[in-house]
Parts: structure tokens; sequence; C-alpha cells
DNA sequence: CGGGACTTTGACACCTCTCAACTCTCGTGG
DNA sequence: CCACGAGAGTTGAGAGGTGTCAAAGTCCCG
């Protein structure tokens, strides 16, 4: 999942193209259930597998060698992680809410030659990853604290969002860290920004993890106008 | 180009792998000669090609309604450019150093039907670009002005720069404001940090496009120690 | 020589980071 | 049952970096 702008081509925010995936013919697709806690790959791991997460929510770092920690994405069911760089892995996947994910041997990736349909899926992925990300630059970009919030409290609703009455309601099963090292703050800044809107009365807080939208027209504007 | 990280698996900033490709077969493949200011694409554009820089310099953003603006990155020699989604391009590309770009069918993208060594190189060529972003986020999303520009000017010179003497010289054919656009900066800023390397003696201008870059290490230093 | 775009520099404001203290929750153990 | 500690989250004060606004300088090209 990334923080992607709306615009004339792509309206909404969040909603991820439903890319269309054949049945796994005869189910023969691994799939492998994971704990919250649990570390998928690491970064330099042979990358034997592309997963596509079906459930539970996976976070994505890069990490340098001074402890400076960027979130590259988080893994929500539907995603597609795990894209290979010469054969290795170049970010840790960390479980944060378990789930399961479906195993793509790699080769699949890369040829054609056993499965026309998964290798497709897969490449249209990638170029869909890439033009998520590129929407990701201009939030890291050139957003504010509060832009970059409330951007990623309506992509989240956008995508995991469930309904509470006429509000919608957000779980966060990923600490004010990890969102801050996605979004390029503090943590501080994550609280601080989070307070802000609930004082404004634009979200509140049943507790520190589960957000509902109480004025979802005032976010949008945060997050898009100016 | 993006502003990358080096790290044990890719040490070294800046250099794209050499990705094999076979001599064109019987050199089939069209090329196409830019000139400054000429625009190859638009967001939203059908895309019917996707490019390979030969020679000069591309720069592909991506713009929001309120004028906020994104440079994406910088197409230089060996980059690929114009990844669709959806069968659109979703930056604008625009020339800022005449040049030409060779032209491979979008079909080959997305199909090993026709060309199946064209189509390896255009999918890996995907994935290198997803490896590269992400290091990219790291440095819009973690990096103070000075770290940007120092890592930038390192990713420039390993890219595309030239010897002068026991020095290195590196063209800058970009406008200031391309370059905060690029790093998530403000020209002033820009202006000012590159002030500041002179000051300090880092680094020389022949002309506000042209740098010369005295110590190497204190750059380095600069970009990637804490 | 003049005009316009680009670049540089300065002053100032403000946003975000840093450092610090406090709260809250939860689990452990006396 | 309460004390205690650990970890996460919140809040506050202050500093500093970067943006904003403004003006001057520079370069290019007619």
């Amino acid at each position: 999942m990334y923080v992607t702008v709306p615009n004339e081509f792509f309206p909404q925010a969040g909603k991820p193209i439903y890319r269309q995936r054949q049945s796994d013919k005869q189910s023969r697709v691994k799939e492998r259930a994971l704990i919250t806690g649990q570390t998928l790959f690491r970064e330099g791991d042979r990358a034997d597998y592309v997963y596509e997460v079906v459930s539970g929510v996976m976070r994505l770092t890069r990490v340098l060698e001074n402890g400076q920690r960027q979130v590259i994405s988080f893994g929500y069911p539907g995603d597609v992680i795990g894209f290979p760089r010469n054969g290795r892995y170049h970010t840790e996947c960390d479980v944060i809410s378990a789930g399961t994910v479906k195993m793509y041997r790699r080769d699949a990736l890369h040829s054609c030659a056993t499965d026309v349909a998964l290798h497709k899926f897969l490449t249209e992925s990638a170029l869909e990853e890439i033009a998520l990300m590129q929407d990701h630059f201009l939030m890291l970009g050139r957003k504010t604290a509060k832009e970059k919030l409330a951007s990623f409290l309506i992509a989240l609703m956008n995508r995991a969002g469930t309904p509470l009455g006429q509000y919608k309601k957000i779980k966060l099963p990923m600490s004010r860290s990890d969102i801050a090292d996605f979004l390029g703050l503090t943590t501080e800044t994550v609280s601080r920004t989070v307070s802000e809107f609930r004082h404004k009365n634009i979200i509140a807080l049943d507790d520190a993890h589960t957000v509902i939208v109480l004025e979802e027209n005032e976010l949008l504007k945060i997050a898009y106008s100016n």
C-alpha cells in the first residue's frame, strides 16, 4: 500500500486496480500462514518466491547502517510483495498482522515458459508498483506532516476501512514509528498530528490503533487541496 | 537516474547494473532523435512505446492540479523510461539535453510472444526500477538538504561524471528548480546548499551548470555518514 | 543594449526535529 | 492485590533547518 494521489485517470486514492487473476489452476498455488512478528524475508536473502498477500498486513522496510529506517510500503491483501533485484530481496518483510500469503516461484516472474498467465500477472503487478511508487514520491517530497497523515488515513480508509454507522473505521496494525518511517516523519510528529485531528473532531480514536473518520471531507481537504 | 544508497550488495551509488542486451536483431529497433525542450510524452498519453535513453538527458515529472511538481527521475543513457500503467503514461517526459532514444513497442513489455529477449530486458528493467525507487524513498524521507544534494552529486558523478585532471566534472543539464523538485526541496535551498559546498571548497563551479568535485570524500561523508 | 529567465543571497517565520518528561497499558512477580 | 518495569504513545519546550517572500545579480539571446 502506498499513499497515492487521485487524478483524472485514477480518481480514487488508495484503491488498487483490480488485477484479473484467473483462479489458480487446480489451486496448485502454495499458501503460507504467518504470525504477527514473523519475518518473511530479509534484505539480501535469495528471492525464491514472490508473494501475494491474501490476508493480514506486512511491513516492508529498508535500513541503513546508521539505523535510519524507511518503511517502503505496507502489504495489504491484494498486494504483491518481494520483487527481487538480481535474485535477492532488497527489503525486509515483517508481519505486523497475522495472515496468509500465496507463494509464487520467482522464475514465473522472469520467464513465461511455465505459466504465461501467472507471469503476466506478476509483471503487470510490477508495472503497477512503479506507478504507485511514483505517486508516493510526491507525498514524501512535497507534503507537510498534516497532509501526509491525512493522505495516509484516506489511503488506508479506501483500502481497508470498515463501515461503522455513518462513519468509517480504520484499524492501524502498525506502530506510530512505523507510520513515521513510512511518511518520513518522527513518531512525535505523527502523534501530535493525530492529536490535532482528534481535537478538531476530524477523527476519533477508539484506542491508539483504531481510528474513526468523522469528517472525511475535512481529511480530503487537508490531504489534497493546496 | 535515482539517488540510491550504497550497501553491501550494491556498493556503488548511482552505478546502474549493466543489463545485458543482445544487439538488436539486424538493428530493427527504431530510434528517435530529440531536441532540448521537446516533450516525448505526457501524463495520460496512450503508451505505444517504452523508451531506452541512448544519449541526452530526459526529465520525468508528475504534476498536481495545484502546481506542485515532483521530478520523478532523470533519464540518462541506459535508463528505460515510460513504463505504462494501464496502457498509459503516468508522468510527463521532457528532453533537457538533446539526444536519442530507442523505441520499443509496448506489447514487448506485456507479452513474450514476439521477442523473448526484449521482453525479458524490459521486465527486468522494471524490477530494477522498483529497487532503485525504494532507495530513493529513503533519500526523500530521511535525508537533510545537505545530505540530499551530496547524494545527488555523487549519483550524477558516478553516472555521468567526466575526469578533469585529478577531479571529476559533472554537467547539470537540469535547472535548480528541477533539482529541487527531484530532491523535495526549494530552489533557494538547493542554491544555498550548492553555495555552502562551494565556500567549503568541496566543489567548484565552472558555471551554474558545471560542477567540479574537489573533495569527493567530503561529499561521501555528508551523503552517507550519519 | 535590453529583456527575461534563471540563480543567488538575505531576512524572517514557522514547521518539524530533538530532548525530555509523563501517561497508559500490560505482564510479571512479590 | 499491589508494585514494578518495559514499551508504546502523548505532550511540552526549545532549537534549528527549510520554506517564504523579496531583491539583487547573472547569463543568454534576441
